[in-house]
RNA sequence: UGAGUUGGCCAAGACAAUCGCUGCUUGCGUAAGCAAGGGGAGGAAAGUCCGGGCUCCACAGGGCAGGGUGCCAGGUAAUGCCUGGGAGGCGUGAGCCUACGACCAGUGCAACAGAGAGCAAACCGCCGAUGGCCCGCGCAAGUGGGAUCAGGUAAGGGUGAAAGGGUGCGGUAAGAGCGCACCGCGCGACUGGCAACAGUUCGUGGCACGGUAAACUCCACCCGGAGCAAGAUCAAAUAGGCCCUCUAUGGCGCGGCCCGCGUUGAGGGCGGGUAGAUUGCUUGAGGCUUAGGGUGACCUAAGUCCUAGAGGAAUGAUUGUCACUCUGGCAACAGAGAACAGAACCCGGCUUAAUGGCCAACUCACUUU
RNA sequence: AGGGGCGUAGCCAAGCGGUAAGGCAGCGGGUUUUGAUCCCGCCACGCCCAGGUUCGAAUCCUGGCGCCCCUG
């Protein structure tokens, strides 16, 4: 049995971790997210939200987006290699249900998965 | 039965399965952690518009600014809130609404129109009694008529948001609170009420004291400053330098200003260099029940309960079953919907957002007995 | 958490109790063989929204909405 925790240390925590996420990415996106992602040195994946209040105004709908991430992101995990990852959101996704969200996502974290096999042979 | 008014309550509902997050208690463990149990968003958590608690700073005291509130009484920790009452307004009614002190302390404002707009004013109009003018009668004193010069006049027209009480009678040259009656208004007394205020009460004044203070202002009352990034504790690292300028009737504390009080360097540039953690943090002007007091807000007493504490920021996701509402359908059923919205030190209010339902009291209309 | 400012025609804006200036753009006309320039005219039933004060509100007051900026 695979563990699906998601524990603090699967988060980015501080300021300087996401920075150093912003500086040298690859980006991965779909119609509603964009996501930045760099190799980390560790075992597992790590991930790290920015919903901006200027595309999702009310703070309900910021939670909701942010929970339905962290749960795919959770169940998905084992999937993804070593990499840091900041979640974007490109535009007001208020009212876009939670099975959409999740489908996006899924084909997300596996279009990561592809793209670091290819840097990594590079 | 329908329409409505007021007050209160509830709120993506219940159950199950799987996978999570978080902090609390217990057990194991040196520790990391693991296991079990029982918790985990709101009526507005929102806007941050008021009022407090709490914390630090300041504070002998006073003055001047500045801000706020504004019928009266009560409630409260306090309020700009709430309750009760008064006055005014709205509604058939239950009820609802109101920034509701003072322009006889002073200053200001009122475009355009209009004759006149602030110790009122004669454009049209009316009159022309009185003094002149002209004509007739008369010897004369005088008398009759005419026009309107002086003049009188706020009834009527017209202007304006606003033109200095209303109606009627008398009065007059025409008029006019000029006089009188009634109504209204001001002032004083008396009575009721803690008071605001009220009165088929009495007396008195012929009678504006016009509007505007969400204009300056005056009057009464209130207000020290910041905010949990407040503040406290612990630990580590770096530095403890150099140069220039200014100054003691100066600078700083002091964050409205002044008197005053305390303190003694201050400012600029260069260099060097940074690491945070814990706490505050949820038991409180707390909730519920009962009894008592009060018209009520609320208060008192006894019993009982513990009910979120995150930190790139938890309070969830998926699936199934059953409920609720709407649409289609005879039905089985199918589809859709389920508001506003997410705690960040904590309370009391206000305001704003928004959907459905439940309960109680009352009002109006119709029907039945 | 605390503080400051703005919202007026399609755009830039002035006005801050008494008829909403001005410029650019647009539309119509004139001048010109045509165009540019130039000249004339038109263009806000209303000043972000809702109440209130006032005879009268873009302006004053109250509440709300949106946007921008500053401090830590």
């Amino acid at each position: 049995m695979v563990s699906l925790n998601f524990g603090r240390e699967l988060r980015l925590l501080a300021p300087s971790q996401f920075d150093n996420v912003f500086q040298h990415p690859f980006r991965v996106a779909s119609p509603l997210f964009t996501i930045l992602a760099k190799p980390n040195q560790l075992a597992h994946p790590r991930l790290g939200l920015t919903i901006a209040k200027k595309r999702v105004k009310l703070a309900v709908q910021r939670n909701r987006i942010k929970r339905c991430v962290r749960d795919s992101f959770r169940l998905h995990q084992h999937q993804l290699p070593g990499v840091d990852l900041v979640l974007m959101v490109k535009g007001d996704i208020s009212n876009t249900p939670n099975s959409e969200l999740l489908q996006q996502l899924e084909r997300l974290w596996s279009k990561i998965a592809r793209q670091y096999i290819a840097l990594q042979s590079s």
